[in-house]
DNA sequence: TTGCATCTTGAATGCCATACAAGATAATTC
DNA sequence: GAATTATCTTGTATGGCATTCAAGATGCAA
């Protein structure tokens, strides 16, 4: 039973892993990034990072899942603010990191890996986007709709390049559009 | 100045190179094709490829505009129809080419080739949508972000498997949200 | 102390995009 | 029509890549 202190190692040790790998995703890009580079990095050879990753695409997930969930920590503050100051903050908390999403949106068609935890975070991103419009009194089925439209802005405004007004612009028409009844 | 024979025979075998190219970057993925895999498809050795175009890149920024092209020529029977009918021909005509539009997105990071040959499509686009529009009698400033919103849409369509019914309620939404006036 | 699970490495494999120099073929010049 | 040149194709090679396998090191349990 006692093997714990292996495991609180193997977390620290991904830890360190994930972080490092993180950097050089976002900086150099993914597939610029060779394992070697980031095991080099670590000061370890790269066939230590398999001990821990089967692969580089599952190290990719595991880099994708730290970045979210150290995002999601900062979500209760956010969570009174209005949907428009909602999406902003998202649109932020994701340009940071704006080149992964555009890895990931690229390697949907080549690994089952990737498009499994893609079609699981759209699940999750989608369905707190719907509970949060539905408490505002929108119904289901519209509710979801604007789900979509709004995390379909924000990745294209994080897959292309564009100026502050076009952002505000955007999210402007989408906050007036959203909700038509109240005026 | 009489080299025609030869320039003929260029244009004729770029055709065939990026036709073969074209097919199997769309059913096996950019990535997932290699050179040698087009060049044994076409009987030929890999470097031949490099004859013609000086990198993989290039291929395929050859390959993204004959596709283009070849859309475009089907393009004047559908300006007369409405903009829902439009987004709706593009997407259809994109389907064909999903794989591709994510390879490109995947690649404006690492790839300057790419990001110049996106840029300018995206120019080229959103000046005819912004056309069209404003035939409609929709200020030039409206018309750019509802030509923005479109394209986003389209692309997230396209990136994210989705129902028909999901296609139709945004494009429904967005029709109706987009001419609020003639009501 | 012996055995076992955990972690790390050395050395190798096969694929990849691509470079360079040498051959083949056809067009142009003399 | 022979020699030269531009066009196209190939043979051969290089360095990097993700990944694999077998062998070493290290610490925990019996």
């Amino acid at each position: 039973m006692a093997k714990n202190k292996r495991d609180i190692d193997l977390d620290v040790k991904k830890k360190a892993l994930e972080e490092t790998a993180a950097r050089l995703f976002m900086t150099c890009g993914y597939e610029a990034t060779s394992m070697s580079r980031i095991a080099q990095e670590l000061g370890v050879t790269p066939n230590t990072l398999y001990w821990y990753y089967a692969s580089k695409d599952e190290l990719l997930v595991g880099v994708l899942n730290r970045l979210l969930s150290d995002s999601l920590k900062q979500l209760p503050p956010i969570m009174g603010s209005s949907p428009k100051e909602q999406i902003s903050w998202a649109l932020q908390e994701f340009e940071q990191s704006r080149a992964l999403v555009n890895t990931v949106h690229g390697k949907l068609s080549q690994s089952a890996l990737i498009r499994d935890w893609h079609e699981r975070f759209h699940r999750a991103l989608e369905s707190a986007v719907v509970h949060t419009l539905k408490a505002k009194g929108i119904s289901t089925e519209q509710a979801r709709i604007l789900a979509t439209v709004a995390t379909f802005l924000v990745e294209g405004l994080l897959a292309h390049p564009h100026t502050e007004k076009q952002r505000d612009d955007i999210l402007e028409w989408f906050g007036q559009n959203a909700l038509p009844d109240p005026a």
